[in-house]
DNA sequence: GTCTGCGAGGTTTTT
DNA sequence: CCTCGCAGAC
């Protein structure tokens, strides 16, 4: 069907008119686009046009009627990248394609191919997928019940051992031995029972999806040959992040007709620590004999001093593939190099430069808060930048942190959920057996538990027959009783056809899980709140529960933009991929960055995937790229001190400006940073210190303050979110008087003992007391809920 | 079974 | 310094 179907499409493409979407291109852009058999390598620096030349390549196989959008497999890593490779083939194609059913993440396209062959692996299709909290308690038991101290070898430890193994592609057996000894002597063989485990839950975990298709595939040549048929065109975005057992699959997928076009940038291999093989994109002319190499050089995004900063870092790693990254732009501005007292002032420092540039009051152009970024190597870094910003009002957001899906809250609603659409998810049914608090402890759950196996029951009717024979005690019994009754209820409602957000709502509520939180004093109760709202509002999207529950497993994401511009503050490994016209890149110190750890554990490799994010970082750069280090660092309480980074003395001396002070590093940057470190700073440092204290004396005057005001005129009242969390207009400054209790995002509730001006000091009753500016806190009445 | 106080340990993170 | 997890007391 697929085959005569194609003719057709490609008598379709070859009347319409020469593709005008080549034109857009430049030469080597166009040759990865144009050169569609065979393998493909196409090395593509930061900036280069990578995902046009991508997306434009997927555009042309379907115009030139080479495949039929069903047989084209696409492969990004993130389910981002994915979305907007989706969106721009579709932009380039017009609607007259319908979108591709295999672009998507590994993941993704695993779980697809799985379902369809789960009984190979000994699986039923409609197997749940555990995320790593499910992972390391199904983990705990099997130690627990192997006699092993699960002090000494915890459950992390195993699982992340057995995710590397599985991103090596290693099943149990394969384990070697000297390896599996590693873990309490018997890592393989709780691999292996955990395997078992798995299967009996009929669940899967993250690695599994790779690593039972490419079983599949390796153990049964005619499902396999299946696949080399259907997927005529293979393309994978950023190679150079390929685990092995992605290679794998990969490998065995192009075998046939090897139509594998790779696209990746050598030097930006950052996760190596989750394993990654940098070696298969070094390698990918050797895999695949007679592939062409296309380099994509010509850089559309940074101006010639960022770049030559970043190839002076990168060129002093070894086993690189090799490109040089050129531009057509003006020379721009040189980077900018500072040293400061310590952490703090650092902060302070790119505080004042980020409100000076946003005002473009250093000569240049403003710049919007949300061109800003600043990039850290560890997420630690992020507080003092958030303390700083809260308190001189500077908008911001950070990226990453922990997921939607990974909070607590939105796990345990989850669970009520699984529960009620598969009673036989144990798992789920014990996280939530006792949340909230039904005096149903430790004990209960092992009695329900053995009873379950004993039995072979599902741990929810396993539950229902301790309750009908009169085991637990009294008042356990009673409240699992009740338990059992919810479920029953709840079950019976869906099976009935209840709406599943009413239904969702209901079972929160009725459940008491929602009072749990309302009853919370903590800070962050409010926030949860709020998530589970918006848990309970993305269910709208979704035609019942079941279909959700895989979603979110696969898919879901923490985005609740407002739409008012911020300043992005994020990890280098986040970043990747973005771009920005300014970057700071604090904290370039020996040991924070390159992180010592790294260079310990993976010597020069670890110190070479250091490198390679310090060129990642400086890559994100438009127009300005400032990089800065203190000479003492407060951590975890201790004050340390520190000598400029070592990648400080690899940037090119004549691409560099150097703002601190001559005399402060010796020689170069940094090169020959004095003994002793940095000693002669204090006074230089100290000196701006005071005067900048003296700018900031009334806040009014201050850039932070105008720039506040401006942008409540601008987006108070037309962000429902702000709206309802900031205080928008001056008047209703006025409204706090000391005593009032409120609300703060960030450092929960607390009572106001003072007011300057827009400034508020709270004593926060968890936090401490701190100074917030005063749009930043809610009466505590207002909270959401 | 639940609450409190003490000690250890504390990169990077997607699916 | 701050958070998490555990051992001991109610």
């Amino acid at each position: 069907m697929e085959n005569s179907g194609s003719a057709k499409l490609s008598k379709m493409a070859m009347a319409a008119r020469p593709a005008p979407y080549l034109d857009a291109l430049n030469p080597p852009q166009r040759e990865a686009v144009e050169a569609l058999d065979g393998p493909v390598l196409v090395l593509a620096g930061a900036g280069t046009g990578k995902t046009r030349a991508l997306t434009t390549r997927v555009a042309h196989l379907l115009n030139t009627g080479r495949a039929w959008p069903s047989q084209i497999l696409a492969v990004t890593f993130t389910n981002k990248a994915a979305r907007e490779m989706r969106q721009r083939v579709g932009e380039l194609v017009g609607g007259a394609v319908e979108g591709m059913p295999w672009l998507g993440t590994f993941h993704a396209l695993c779980v697809k191919i799985l379902r369809a062959h789960a009984e190979l692996v000994g699986l039923q299709s409609n197997f749940t997928i555990l995320d790593t909290d499910d992972q390391i308690r199904l983990i705990r038991q099997l130690i627990q019940a192997a006699n092993i101290d699960d002090k000494r070898w915890p459950a992390r430890m195993l699982a992340g051992f057995i995710d590397r193994w599985k991103n090596r592609g290693l099943t149990p057996d394969k384990v070697p031995a000297a390896e599996a000894a590693q873990f309490a002597n018997a890592g393989a063989e709780l691999y292996a029972q955990y395997q078992q485990r798995l299967k009996t839950l009929n669940a899967v975990d993250f690695g599994d999806l790779l690593l039972h298709v490419t079983g599949i595939f390796q153990h049964h040549p005619d499902v396999l040959e299946k696949y080399q048929t259907r997927f005529r065109y293979i393309l994978v975005d950023e190679y150079q992040d390929t685990n092995t057992v992605q290679y794998l699959w990969l490998r065995l997928l192009a075998q046939g007709h090897r139509n594998l076009c790779v696209v990746g940038d050598d030097d930006q291999s950052i996760y190596g620590w989750r394993g990654a093989e940098v070696g298969n994109i070094l390698r990918f002319e050797k895999d695949f004999p007679g592939a062409r190499v296309i380099r994509l050089e010509q850089n559309y995004r940074s101006t010639p001093h960022i770049l030559a900063a970043a190839d002076g870092v990168i060129s002093r790693n070894g086993a690189r593939l090799g490109k040089t990254l050129w531009t057509e732009a003006d020379a721009g501005e040189k980077l900018r190099l500072i040293g400061h007292w310590d952490g703090e002032e650092e902060a302070r420092w790119i505080g004042e430069e980020i409100e000076a540039m946003q005002q473009g009051t250093r000569g240049n152009p403003p710049v919007p808060a949300d061109g800003i970024a600043i990039l850290v190597r560890a997420s630690f870094q992020m507080r003092a930048f958030e303390d700083r910003f809260l308190t001189i009002g500077l908008p911001y957001r950070v990226i990453g942190g922990p997921r939607f899906y990974e909070r607590a809250e939105i796990r345990d609603a989850m669970a009520y959920f699984r529960v009620v659409t598969t009673p036989e998810d144990g798992l789920a049914f014990e996280r939530i057996v006792n949340t909230p608090k039904r005096g149903l402890g430790e004990k209960a759950v092992q009695e329900i538990n053995r009873k379950a196996r004993d039995t072979g029951l599902p741990m929810l009717e396993a539950a229902r027959a301790l309750v009908a024979e009169g085991g637990l005690t009294a008042r356990a019994r009673k409240s699992l009783a009740t338990v059992v009754a919810d479920f029953d209820r709840w079950r019976a409602a869906l099976k009935a056809g209840a709406d599943h957000v009413r239904l969702a709502e209901q079972i929160l509520d009725e459940s008491g899980y929602t009072a749990m939180w309302k009853n919370d004093r903590s800070p962050d109760a409010p926030g949860r709140l709020e998530n589970l709202k918006e848990l309970v509002k993305a269910l709208e999207g979704f035609e019942n529960l079941q279909g959700f529950l895989e979603h979110v497993a696969l898919v879901m994401e923490n985005e609740q933009e407002d739409g008012a511009p911020k300043v992005s503050i994020m990890t280098l490994h986040a970043a990747k991929g973005l771009e920005f016209p300014a970057v700071f890149l604090p904290g370039w110190e020996d040991g924070l960055f390159p992180s010592q750890r790294s260079m310990d554990e993976n010597g020069v490799k670890g110190l070479e995937e250091e490198r390679r994010l310090a060129y990642v970082g400086i890559t994100r750069a438009q127009e300005y790229c400032t990089i800065s280090f203190a000479a003492n660092r407060a951590m975890y309480g201790r004050w340390q001190s520190a000598i400029p980074s070592r990648f400080i003395d690899e940037l090119p001396k004549e691409h560099v400006e150097v703002l601190t002070p001559p005399g402060l590093y010796g020689g170069g940057h940094g090169a020959a940073a004095p003994a002793g470190g940095m000693t002669t700073m204090p006074g230089i440092m100290r000196g701006s210190d005071l005067e900048e204290r003296a700018a900031r004396a009334s806040v009014y005057n201050s850039p932070g303050w105008a720039r506040m005001q401006a942008r409540r005129q601008q987006y108070g009242v037309s962000q429902p979110r702000e709206a309802r969390n900031l205080v928008i207009d001056a008047e209703a400054v006025s409204r706090f008087a000391t005593g009032d209790r409120v609300f703060h995002q960030k450092f929960g509730y607390g009572a106001i003992a003072a007011i300057e001006g827009d400034k508020l000091t709270v004593e926060f009753e968890k936090a401490g007391t701190k100074r917030v500016v005063a749009s930043y806190v809610t009466a505590a009445d207002e909270v959401p809920f």
